[in-house]
RNA sequence: UCCUCGAUAGCUCAAUCGGUAGAGCGGCGGACUGUUAAUCCGUAGGUUGUAGGUUCGAGCCCUACUCGAGGAGCCA
């Protein structure tokens, strides 16, 4: 099988009749001609069409092959394009040679040339981007990723890896997953762990020497590199063991976290603001054809929301705005709406959808409901945070300016029962050379929620890991 | 963790008051055809999630469990 390898994608933009071309790929569907030959609907995962295949008796093995030429097999062709005598396609390739690489047996192969549901598709999770629905998102995926990079770099941000694993004993954004060898998989449920005179589990005998979680935000660590070399963003998996079972929390989930030196909240969500249209904007340009698809088959809203995202600016709500507004709404809540408490689902979902429209920004919290590290107000009620929320797919972004002065840092620490001196490190920031800065972090999964119009964030990551589901799919098998 | 709903053929679903378990799609066989969600005819396919209970009789009613989905909270 030759070098360079021929896609789809390619020939089917830029392909001319006569040339010769040698491509593989997973046959979607053949359909045969008594009068002596095939047509095979060949994908190779490159773009969203296929490539449909004309194959003649004459084509050497037609008639031992051609019945095991079934919907999931693999193929190798040799041919030539022509222009196509079809009315849905400009051109076609006929094979000179047909090679059937792997067969698939269609009484067990599960994907059919059917409309499957999303639960079923889950529990074959390594079938699924075999899909036309799954291979757009991997497309479309792939893009976004590609955007965010280029957003950043064509702006002087530094790509900044932050640890995995974490010793911090609070990081203020739920619940952590323990990193041990205290534990192997081996183990017995009756092997004594090493306990301290407390009769707690005794970590300094552990691997790290003290506790270690898997992390649930770079943030702290981006901090210290902001303020160093300029601003940076993260960009890695985050792990949350929180027991969530919603179309919108993942247990290991990717990220997006910028921080940047001299940024005041207003700078934080003007960036906010342009890095999702810039996202919005590349996939339009890139993936077209995908999302193309998404609008008709998955949410016919898709590109008139995207579209109507790019030519609108962020609505900017304080969080006292909003909560008058809530109040003046005379709506029935089924949770209260009281100046202090969190803004409940329902309350977001208006704003968003029903009164504005569109994506609004929502800023200055108080300060009782939010974590330490954000910059308290003069008003000393409220702290400079803010969440990007979007019609459909709720809180997209949330970030803050951070607090950079040592002393109202530390008494936030201690009002909120930290310990300071663990996190000796992050208040020496503020020690030496401190700056006003601010980040915040973008959830991967949740904009390719808004993308594709996709209902449950389990589709739009290739191994969804939630509660109970960790297998290769959606399965604990 | 809490609340609600669900589990019947490979997939998506139906089954009246508790009375012989069905359809579409997919598979297989055939017919037809420069086809393209192909069309037409035929055919196979089931311990109704698991365990127990009520009943002459349970897919249907009761109990427990398992799994799934949606919502809430947590958040991205």
């Amino acid at each position: 099988m030759p070098v360079p390898k021929q896609r789809i994608a390619t020939l089917l933009a830029s392909g001319e009749p006569e040339t010769e071309v040698e491509l593989g790929g997973w046959v979607r569907t053949r359909r045969d001609s008594k009068h002596g030959f095939s047509f095979i609907e060949l994908n190779d995962g490159s773009c969203m069409a296929n490539l449909q295949i004309v194959v003649d008796a004459d084509v050497p093995g037609y008639a031992e092959t051609i019945k095991q030429v079934s919907t999931g097999s693999s193929v190798w062709i040799r041919g030539v394009i022509k222009e196509s005598q079809g009315a849905k396609q400009r051109i076609e390739l006929h094979a000179k040679s047909l090679t059937l690489v792997g067969t698939a047996d269609p009484e067990t192969y599960p994907l059919q040339k059917k409309r499957h549901s999303f639960e079923f598709l889950r529990e074959i999770a390594h079938l699924r981007p075999r899909t036309n629905t799954f291979g757009a998102i991997a497309r479309v995926r792939n893009c976004v990723c590609w955007a965010i990079h280029q957003f950043f770099q064509e702006r002087g941000f530094l790509y900044l890896q932050t640890p995995l694993i974490t010793t911090s004993d609070c990081e203020g954004a739920g619940e952590m997953f323990t990193v041990t060898t205290l534990l192997k998989p081996d183990s017995s449920a009756t092997q004594p762990l090493p306990k301290n005179d407390k009769g707690l589990v005794d970590y300094t005998q552990d691997f790290f020497a003290r506790h270690a979680a898997l992390t649930v935000s770079g943030q702290l660590e981006g901090e210290i590199y902001a303020t160093a070399v300029g601003p940076i963003y993260t960009f890695g998996p985050t792990f949350r063991a929180e027991n969530s079972h919603t179309t919108r929390h993942l247990s290991e989930f990717w990220m997006i976290e910028p921080e940047m030196p001299f940024y005041s909240l207003s700078d934080n969500m003007q960036l906010a603001e342009e890095f999702i249209k810039f996202i919005i904007q590349s996939t339009l340009d890139r993936c077209g054809e995908d999302l193309q698809f998404f609008n008709d088959r998955i949410d016919n809203t898709v590109l008139e929301t995207l579209n109507h995202i790019l030519a609108h600016e962020f609505r900017r709500v304080s969080y006292t705005e909003a909560v008058d507004l809530l109040l003046q709404s005379n709506k029935e809540w089924e949770y209260p709406v009281e100046w202090g408490t969190n803004l409940q689902a329902e309350h977001e979902r208006w704003l968003t959808e029903e009164h504005f429209k569109q994506p609004i920004i929502v800023y200055d919290y108080p300060r009782c409901i939010k974590p330490f590290y954000m910059y308290c107000n003069e008003d000393e009620k409220t702290v400079r945070a803010m969440d990007v929320l979007v019609p459909g797919v709720g809180e997209i972004i949330g970030g803050s300016q951070r607090e950079d002065r040592l002393d109202v840092l530390t008494a936030r620490m201690e009002e909120g029962g930290l310990n300071v001196e663990d996190y000796w490190w992050y208040t020496d920031l503020r020690r030496y050379g401190t700056v006003p800065h601010s980040g915040f972090g973008l959830g991967l999964e949740r904009i390719l929620l808004l993308l594709t119009g996709m209902q449950n964030i389990r589709d739009v990551i290739p191994f969804p890991r939630t509660p109970g589901h960790a297998g290769f799919g959606g399965n604990p098998y």
